[in-house]
DNA sequence: TATGAATGAGGATTCATTCAT
DNA sequence: AATGAATGAATCCTCATTCAT
């Protein structure tokens, strides 16, 4: 009998070194042999867990997800009052911190391989479903400060959250490029603050 | 020297078709066969004008930035107060519309390769210039707003400035993925209204 | 020793797997995990009953020939004169049908890899034998119609022999190729015919 | 401009060296490398000529029913009467000599792959059109040494020319696995004289 | 100057074979 | 004995780059 082994389990190993070396180098530039020799194992034994290159991207970009989803729903705690709540996840997003630079490197390049496929592809399908839930919770939180007449009565919730959501994206992308160029926390603190002063009646 | 200038068009030329293909199929997957046969002159010809592939892209890098400098200092008119002033600055940064959609494409893969070598590469240094300034001109229009009274004085300029212009890359991303999510304008209108609300003194 | 016909059984069994894929796809083109996966049992067990996979191949070969002799053995009964003698045997060989066109077709590829190395592997020896057998039949056959009177003295039955036994591999060559393109036994008898007519003396 | 390569010729000259090899090695053990070795050219140079692998066997093969037929039209005059006629095709036929034994093997594997296939693969169509003309002719010959009455009339002419045709790549096949075993000449004559014999009328 | 023919380094993938269980 | 997980040698093919014309 042969050696028992689980498949999923090392599935998942093997995306992770891959992860690690498609934020460094880039999906096209790693090569098989560099996965596998990360991964400690054969060049031909990727091919017991992957049918193709591009499969390992899809299951990195579902390890990828995974583990955006997982920060976020272990770290939300719909508590306290809209205003903080919006404080909460913003800080909260921003500040999955080091070990999700890479992650967020290869999150970038899926975006824009869909991007250029104009669709979504397996994977992205993922995310767009998460997507769609955050810019709902956060929509959610903003209609909910409207009712308890904290926030402006013709505040578009919807299109607020859809761009907030999407400065995370932009602001981590700046971040990333220059770290050196301005404090993450600080920037953000002082622009989700005026974001909510906007918000807030006066 | 008559050549001369017949040399720095061509140059353009060939980075002009070289973006576009960047932009559909990424640098990787585009071959010089490709560049060559879309600016319609001879493979080997791209060499008289380029020493390698990565510089075409260096050059289309500048192509890309020269035509977003130009698209900001075009449209770009310092009247009237802060607040509209930040707003028709916004504006016209995401109303670029359609023909620059492939320009941020590459533009972003450009990003991309500068976060994983984590250092500002040839190209990149004329946006990192680029994107200084525009800090400058925005952090300025929000302290001016300070000076006059219109905005909050513990406003952080820098801050608010450096994620504002983050922020366009985060929105503009967002809306290229999936257009048909939502209006890019109208949600971008609401956003910004927002973010002046947030400054305006009570 | 109760294990041993079982293992001559079982590489029969796994032998004749094999055929079936070789004459499908071909030697080359068929892998050891399809001949495991056809015969039932794990890759790996193949080599328990075979050292490399040219030993399936030979194994393959020597069941063919078993089976190439037994067909001819079987319904060759030696009885009647010369020419019906002639006949019998041609059509004989001719009507195995069906059940060999896998066998032949494999048999072919072992022709012709013998062809190349120019000389008579391991299995092509068999049937070396065999083929010599049947030549020294069908000569007999002629001998003995010479000697009845019934046949041409100036015939040379070596000859003969040796270029009609050919010849069946020629015609199921071509039978093979396109069965639609004419009637096996009809074609055959016509010519077996017109043989025996140039034959029997006049 | 670039060096001026007669194309076809290259891709001729190509297939030659490729052919060369497949009939040592046969098609899947022969590689590219050796392929452009043997051609005197880069590795890289062949897909400049060849889209794939089965592209050179493919064009080797149009070469090979190039030279078959070239070898029968230019041999072949229809002179003197219906006997001599088929005794000098036949002779023709078999006596190209050690020139067309490696054609012949490549021949062979190419006639397998139809085989497997089921169908007329591109060039196998050229053979198809070549075999049936042949057939043509021969039992063109036969009728018409029907009708002069030098031949049987009750002849099945399709039927034997067919045969016939056949029996002369099982004739070569055996001959060429062994050329010792017997004088190919030699045999063929004592056969061809023999069916002459049983055509004629006595 | 312009070109495309030539090239080989490099990379994805296949698969016979080994071996620990 | 039976198995399939692991492996790397081997192979096809791509493509940036060079260079003769």
């Amino acid at each position: 009998m042969p050696k028992i082994v689980d498949k999923k389990q090392k599935r998942a190993e093997i995306a992770t070194a891959a992860i690690k070396l498609f934020a460094q180098k880039g999906f096209e530039k790693t090569t098989i042999q560099e996965i596998a020799t990360s991964a400690g194992i054969g060049k031909g034994t990727i091919y017991e867990y992957f049918k193709t290159k591009d499969d390992i991207l899809k299951q990195a970009s579902e390890e990828i997800f995974k583990q955006l989803e997982q920060a976020l729903h272990n770290n939300f705690n719909s508590s306290a009052n809209p205003s903080e709540q919006i404080s909460a996840l913003s800080m909260m997003v921003l500040s999955v911190g080091k070990e999700v630079e890479q992650i967020f490197i290869v999150y970038l390049e899926l975006w824009l391989r869909n991007m250029r496929t104009h669709k979504y592809a397996d994977f992205m399908n993922i995310f767009h479903v998460l997507l769609g839930e955050m810019r709902e919770v956060l929509a959610n939180i903003i209609e909910s400060g409207k009712k308890t007449g904290a926030f402006r009565a013709d505040a578009d919730s919807r299109a607020l959250a859809i761009y907030l959501l999407a400065s995370f994206d932009g602001i981590f992308m700046h971040y990333l490029l220059d770290s050196s160029a301005f404090d993450l926390v600080e920037v953000a603190k002082a622009f989700i603050n005026n974001f909510i002063k906007g918000l807030e009646r006066t």
